[in-house]
DNA sequence: ATTATGTATATTAATTTAGTATAATTAATT
DNA sequence: AATTAATTATACTAAATTAATATACATAAT
């Protein structure tokens, strides 16, 4: 149950562009370089936020990559469910028709609840809060603070 | 980041041992026909959940398995916990040497925070929530209704 | 033109997960 | 005591997924 390197790559990827946001479009070298991601592996990661419309490219010598969404409008949940291929913690909860005992399980139920908790959380949390927060817990997760 | 078979082939095996707690030791062959679980990859996730005292056996003719433990006092999260090599949606969570970016990640408390979130929402509900509420949302988990 | 960049897809390698097989152990029954 | 129905333990194989690399092409600045 762990998270893909690309979730973990691309999420890492964006910061690196959140926080270089003023520099204009980005090499894959550099952010290669940067966040020690094989270069070639990142090129289909961008490839995927990029067709995602959270970043977009500049062809060319002088070319690279530039975030197209504000900082604060992409979560972690967006990016979990964009490089994850199964959304759920199980696959009988989006698909029931792959499991012939879903119909009547009796904990189906409870891993929806739990994959609804967990998305709830990380679509409270954006980009632009990782920055801010300097790694630090998300203030907006505490409302009543 | 799907929960692995063992995952919820394990919380089937304990619903179904839940259900028959009245009958003495249920078999393997009863629990693989039952819920539709290879025999002998059942008997590897019985073991494991023997070890972990959850369950006691039987051995030699009219043999068979029996929960140890009250229904009520196993969590969704025990058993998670249990069955999923990696606990934590990332590894550098509990094992920061793994990632040589851990120091400075933006990123990592954030997935840690969700870790938690999930677990805390999956030790919250026990076998017999499970079985009580026929497969429905736990109250539980609604504290203030 | 040349060169530094991104695009797109195919291929390979590594890892993990899922399942099967084999041999041993135990205890009830006859 | 022998037989049999059960669990235990570990080794092995196969399938699937994930991670990474490779190749060929397209674009635009100089």
């Amino acid at each position: 149950m762990k998270l893909s390197t690309k979730t973990r790559y691309g999420t890492r990827i964006l910061i690196e562009l959140a926080l270089r946001a003023d520099q204009g479009a980005i090499q894959v070298s550099k952010i290669s370089s940067k966040q020690k991601i094989p270069a070639k592996y990142l090129e289909q990661i961008l490839l995927t936020l990029k067709k995602a419309g959270i970043v977009n490219s500049v062809r060319g010598p002088k070319g690279g990559h530039l975030l197209v969404k504000d900082p604060g409008q992409i979560s972690l949940g967006q990016i979990v469910r964009l490089f994850e291929g199964q959304t759920d913690l199980v696959e009988c909860v989006s698909s029931p028709e792959k499991c012939e005992l879903a119909a009547d399980c009796l904990v189906r139920n409870a891993w929806h609840d739990a994959t609804s908790v967990l998305y709830e959380k990380l679509d409270g949390i954006s980009i632009a809060d990782l920055i801010h927060n300097n790694g630090k817990n998300n203030p907006a997760a505490c409302p009543s603070l």
